[in-house]
DNA sequence: AATCTGCATGGAGGA
DNA sequence: CCTCCATGCAGATTG
């Protein structure tokens, strides 16, 4: 790592009226939602507000700092982080040379500090330090997450992340950087280690970096948002007290190492203390990002894929109760076989042997578990020998599949309610979008997947390939005219779906998605169900990014001028269809007045006047007095301004939270994205 | 014959 | 090379 000087020359922050230096490994500035802005850096791809940035800025190094115990200098974007640490939360300085904690008092010699082991002095150690600078910029995230009371930038923050990081995020061992089984740090900065840590890991080069960059946050988010639901459940040693019939054996389970053989596969212990996310957690819950599981036996072995993906909003529906916790424990998405009649479901080794009561014999035990509705069912837990191993299963699970209406490619989510310790049994319907084809197809049965998935949706899948889970997702239930007008659009454009435009509304949802690749023998396409898990991951993670994108961008978005949609009914909701994509439009404030009636407010691209229009007013990307039609004493920029001074600031201050440019570049991103994976062309 | 049961097989992916 | 797990398959059981 190079430790020439950083030149930082100026500050993005248009408060400051400098504008930012391209060099020295910061670059582009980006507005965030709140109008301030951030900063990138080159390495790392660390975004900082405004704050932070000048803090950063104003440093007398200019970014750079020298440890006080190797001497060596810290790259910018690691001191950058952790200065923000500092600033939050009275956290020190990592060296990502000697790997102690600089400026905050001494540190013993072989201590790791915040869980950050030594990086790995071989020949990829330069990429090492790269990812543990993700490291950090992914606990950067946190701490913004934690305490930005407006939760500015989060979502700016993805894309900013998406958008231009991961040039350090490269393949690494978990063991260069993860503390060892059994000793698992408790800290939060174990959870992001391994956050990123895994995400470095699954990343291939032949992916795109956004998308990975996108999985570096989407799995910093899954840990924070961990730390929010499993804070209260952590203190139970059992993991498992309730879920239990046989009581000879629910004694056991208190015991969590007694199981056999342990897979390798690590996960870093949730956080002992739930960090506070009250300021975002509006925004927060209603992201679907794969959770860590809670403890259990083996909790440090789940794969990521069979990270727990709910929703604090999901948690909230099943739980019901406010005096009980969700915990959720682990899902798996429902092979073929899983779902087929034969009534067997597969749990994941790890899994079950973390999660469910220990069981010596193969016979098993009879496992209670409630599902959403509350009804309970008895499966028979148990497990075959199988290489020296187990596999383990539930049995009899074709009831509660079929009265879930589940089927191959669905998910069925385990969670536990504390502090009953109930096993609770969900699932997500996964909505045969492009997802479903693209990389499960043989998830659906004779390749038809239902209506009902489509837009059912307690808990429809979020994960969904290149975004458009997403989109369908906004447009559920929603008579949006822009939201349909894009979702149209980008069904139609994407090459790889047929879409039969000449087909009848409610034929799309059930046959319009088929692909042809849904033809391949039935052999082939059930063999691909588990083994494009990965896959779907970082799609998912596309798609999450995406989501977020579009959640920013969408009222820019305009029909196309002189097109009249068409009303398409799915599903009792009213869509409007349009044929031309849509289109950029100008940025208006809606605002409801107390005494009742509502207006929007638009500014002048001449003279920056804000202008009364109706509401239900779409607005071309640029307009000017001279197109108001609708008040002919302000049709011109000579015209007076109707707001006084303190009005148009509280105008102003209502529009807080949305920059149009950086919408805009979210929208383009998005589209590119789209570009990327569909061919679709805005 | 259909279904159930228990185990075997082999592809996929991680170490 | 090893483990996991989706699924095949043969024998047992049931109707």
């Amino acid at each position: 790592m190079a430790s020439s000087s950083l030149s930082i020359k100026s500050c993005m922050n248009a408060t400051c009226g400098v504008s930012t230096s391209n060099s020295g490994g910061w670059r582009k500035g980006w507005a965030l939602r709140s109008g301030d802005f951030a900063i990138l850096c080159d390495n790392c791809g660390s975004a900082y507000e405004q704050s932070i940035f000048c803090e950063v800025f104003h440093s007398k190094d200019s970014g750079w700092r020298e440890c006080t115990s190797c001497s060596k200098h810290l790259h910018c974007g690691c001191i950058a982080s952790r200065s923000l640490l500092e600033l939050l939360d009275g956290g020190g300085v990592n060296c990502t040379s000697c790997s102690r904690t600089a400026g905050v008092g001494p540190m013993n010699g072989d201590e790791k500090p915040n869980g950050f082991g030594k990086p790995k002095v071989d020949n990829v150690g330069e990429l090492h330090s790269a990812s543990a600078d993700s490291q950090l910029a992914a606990e950067t995230k946190l701490m913004q997450l934690g305490n930005c009371i407006d939760g500015i930038g989060t979502r700016n923050l993805l894309q900013l992340q998406s958008d231009e990081t991961n040039g350090s995020c490269r393949k690494m061992k978990q063991e260069d950087i993860l503390p060892p089984v059994g000793e698992i740090a408790s800290t939060i900065f174990s959870n992001f280690n391994q956050a990123s840590n895994a995400s470095c890991q699954t990343a291939k080069p032949e992916i795109h970096r956004t998308v990975t960059a996108a999985k570096d946050l989407y799995e910093s988010l899954a840990q924070t948002n961990l730390s929010m639901s499993l804070g209260s459940s952590l203190g139970n040693p059992n993991p498992f007290p309730g879920g239990v019939v046989d009581e000879r054996v629910s004694s056991k389970a208190s015991s969590p190492l007694q199981q056999g053989p342990r897979s390798r596969h690590l996960l870093p212990k949730p956080p002992k203390s739930a960090l506070s996310m009250d300021a975002n957690a509006g925004m927060v819950s209603q992201i679907r990002v794969a959770r860590p599981p809670a403890e259990g036996r083996g909790r440090n072995q789940l794969l990521p894929r069979y990270w727990p993906r709910i929703t604090d909003q999901e948690l909230q529906q099943i739980s019901g109760d406010p005096n009980s916790t969700i915990v959720p424990l682990f899902e798996k998405v429902l092979s073929a076989s899983d779902a087929g009649r034969i009534g067997r479901l597969v749990l994941p080794k790890a899994c079950a042997e973390a999660y469910f009561p220990p069981i010596s014999q193969p016979e098993g035990l009879p496992l209670r578990i409630q599902d959403v509705k509350g009804k309970e069912w008895v499966f028979q837990f148990r497990f075959w020998p199988n290489n020296n191993s187990r596999m383990y299963v539930l049995e009899g699970v074709t009831p509660c599949i079929q009265s879930m209406k589940l089927q191959a490619g669905d998910t069925v989510t385990f969670s536990r309610m504390d502090p009953e310790g109930k096993l609770v049994m969900g699932f997500r319907k996964a909505s045969n979008s492009i997802a479903m084809q693209d990389t499960q197809p043989s998830a659906i049965p004779n390749g038809v997947p239902s209506s009902e998935s489509y837009f059912s949706g307690v808990f429809e899948n979020l994960p969904i390939i290149s975004g458009y889970s997403g989109l369908l997702q906004s447009l559920k239930g929603s008579t949006d005219t822009h939201l349909s007008a894009l979702s149209k659009h980008l069904h139609s454009a994407s090459g790889d779906i047929s879409w039969n435009k000449s087909e009848k509304q409610e034929d799309r949802t059930r046959d319009g998605l088929l692909l042809p690749s849904l033809m391949v023998p039935e052999r082939k396409r059930t063999r691909n169900i588990g083994s494009k898990s990965k896959r779907l991951l970082i799609d998912s993670l596309d798609a999450f990014e995406l989501k977020l994108t579009w959640e920013e961008a969408q009222d820019l978005l305009r029909p196309a001028p002189s097109v009249k949609p068409s009303i398409v009914t799915i599903e009792d909701h009213d869509f409007e269809e349009y044929e031309e994509p849509p289109v950029f439009g100008k940025r208006s404030i809606f605002i409801v007045r107390s005494i009742g009636g509502q207006e929007q407010w638009a500014q002048c691209d001449s003279c920056s006047k804000w202008r009364r229009l109706p509401v239900d007013v779409l607005l071309p990307p640029k307009w000017t007095c001279v197109d108001n039609a609708w008040d002919q004493s302000r049709c011109s920029c000579s015209a007076p301004d109707e707001l006084a001074p303190r009005e148009l600031e509280n105008l102003l201050r209502l529009n807080k939270g949305m920059n149009y440019d950086a919408c805009k570049h979210s929208l383009f991103s998005f589209c590119w994205k789209l570009t990327c994976h569909c061919s679709l062309n805005f």
